[in-house]
RNA sequence: GGGCGCGUAGCUCAAUUGGCAGAGCAGUGGCCUUUUAAGCCAUUGGUUGAAGGUUCGAGUCCUUCCGCGCUCACCA
């Protein structure tokens, strides 16, 4: 015995796993025999119900409530499918089997498979009225459990919750078995993918997939995971953003890439960030900003519609709305809306940080005036719950957007924020290779001032530009944080499946 | 990384000023041939996150550590 118990209940279960096996009975069996799921038994069940038809069916499923009497009893097997009642009965399944139910080694959390036919109990549930009885798959830890009461009105009264985040996150599959809201949001996830390939695909868009390991990373302000190939003796890096790949690909001649996929960003984690985080990023030649706005506002409020079933919904007690056009507002504007600065008026770092402080706000030491004009948005975020597009972005936290044509400092950027979150990032992409290579070195040399790492160059992104790279819109977006939208959740880690946690701990010693 | 809060039975939670560690569900033993939060009777289960300290006495107070939550910071 490798596993030993590590409470009395799991003792328990172990002894009737060994209890199972001394009966003959193989708790773990290779073959089943399903015919149905349990909502096609009731469904084959109702429809000859009214003929007096009879239905035998064989059902598979959790036990997830008993109700074990003297001589007959009640168990709800749940599937993927739904919930359906065992009505066993003494006579009908044998004293031998029988006793194995009643004495509970066959219990709550057990996979069994069922077979008999359907019928209706007496307080009209359909049921199946089991003649053998067969178990699937034993369990040894007892799930948290949850008991329903269905009130008058039709609500369904909860009793017992697993509630605790942190075991629900460490121990996902628990809190899926349990809590069926919690496999609903991933559902909603899955739809939500589905209903963003779908819009890109009609919209002619390719889907591509780009290194994850990356010799150099880029396309992003964030610092990369590190990690390292053996044999080749060469660091690699997990990327930070597909950008630089996809925009390579315009200079191959697809009019129109996108992927979706994981991004990693060796930063805090937080309510809106986790380590990795799945991205959709998307690229057409020939089209500029503004029109970048419009795939968004489309592309957005068409999965909204694909997933909830309106472009209306309801998120953390506020009603959003998807349905374009949203508000598009400069950042100059929004940022003075919500901290009564103008950036404008304070054309320097120096100059900004004292009107900001004199306001009161938070202003960063050393924050060069581009970082200092972001860092102003935070203030605004919160507030944009309905969708608002912010436009116009200054140069130099953005060395990979064009240059507004008639003001040197600003780019051709926009970001965008639902919910008060920040969903996307997009820009009309600088298709210059001299300029490009100029805004890198000019990063480079803020990095260099600020005491950070110099951002390494990507010599190759920079050759393939020069080959000529048609004009191009380009988009970015956070998938996580658009599921928290559709599924109502106010934090990334419900949004993800195995949310990122520190190793569990024990005492420190 | 900083601040604040939390950690008690398998799950969800109590425990007065520092004074016998408890409840419900689950489990165990009974009764029960149409229950559905089934019910009734009896009952088991604890290194109170870990390690130290103060005290006659610590779940409670102090220190350190671990983990989680909120928040701030970080985040071309």
């Amino acid at each position: 015995m490798v596993w030993e118990p590590s409470n009395q209940l799991e003792a328990e279960r172990l002894e009737k796993l060994q209890h199972l096996r001394s009966a003959g009975i193989d708790p773990y069996p290779n073959r089943v025999k399903r015919t149905h799921t349990t909502a096609e038994a009731v469904a084959a069940f109702e429809t000859v119900e009214a003929a007096g038809g009879a239905v035998t069916v064989t059902v598979c499923g959790r036990i997830v409530r008993r109700n074990i009497k003297g001589k007959v009893s009640f168990m709800h097997i749940e599937d993927g499918a739904g919930r359906l009642q065992l009505f066993v009965r003494v006579d009908s399944i044998g004293e031998a089997m029988y006793t194995l139910v009643k004495e509970k080694a066959i219990e709550l959390g057990d996979f069994v498979q069922a077979t008999g036919t359907m019928m209706r109990t007496k307080t009209g549930e359909v049921s199946v009225n089991v003649g053998e009885l067969v178990v699937l798959a034993k369990a040894l830890s007892p799930l948290p459990v949850i008991k329903q009461q269905t009130l008058d009105d039709g609500t369904v009264k909860q009793y017992g919750e697993f509630s605790d985040p942190e075991e629900r996150y460490r121990q996902r599959y628990a809190d899926l078995a349990v809590n069926p809201d919690v496999r609903e949001i991933f559902r909603i996830r899955a739809r939500t993918l589905a209903a963003l390939r779908r819009f890109l695909d009609d919209e002619g868009f390719l889907e591509v997939e780009t290194p994850i390991l990356q010799p150099i990373y880029g396309g992003a302000a964030a610092r990369p995971f590190v990690t390292h190939h053996n044999q080749l003796h060469q660091d690699l890096y997990l990327r930070i953003s597909f950008e630089l790949y996809l925009k390579r690909l315009m200079v191959g001649m697809y009019d129109g890439v996108y992927e979706i996929g994981r991004d990693f960003r060796n930063e805090g984690v937080s309510r809106k960030h986790n380590p990795e985080f799945t991205q959709l990023e998307f690229y057409k030649a020939y089209i500029d900003y503004y029109e970048v706005m419009d795939l968004a506002e489309r592309l957005v409020s068409s999965a909204a519609e694909r997933v909830t079933g309106s472009t209306r919904i309801a998120y953390q007690g506020h009603e959003i709305d998807f349905a374009p056009p949203w508000r598009r507002v400069t950042l100059r504007d929004i940022t003075l809306e919500h901290t009564g600065v103008d950036y404008m008026a304070h054309p320097d770092a120096e100059g900004l940080r004292a009107a900001l402080r004199a306001k009161g706000r938070h202003a960063a030491d050393g924050a060069t005036w581009g970082r200092l004009v972001n860092d102003m948005l935070d203030y605004a975020e919160p507030h944009m719950m309905q969708p608002h597009i912010v436009i116009d972005y200054p140069r130099d936290i953005s060395p990979l957007a064009k240059v507004k044509p008639d003001d040197s400092q600003l780019v051709e950027r926009f970001e965008f924020f639902i919910g008060g979150l920040e969903i996307g990032n997009a820009f009309t992409e600088i298709n210059d290779p001299l300029d490009q290579e100029q805004r890198f070195i000019d990063m480079g040399r803020l990095y260099a001032a600020g005491d950070e790492d110099a951002h390494p160059i990507d010599e190759d992104y920079l050759r393939a530009m020069r080959y000529g790279m048609p004009p191009n819109g380009g988009f970015g977006m956070g998938v996580d944080r658009l599921v928290m939208l559709f599924a109502d959740l106010p934090n990334i880690r419900e949004a993800l499946l195995f949310p990122h946690l520190r190793e569990a701990g024990d005492a420190g010693e």
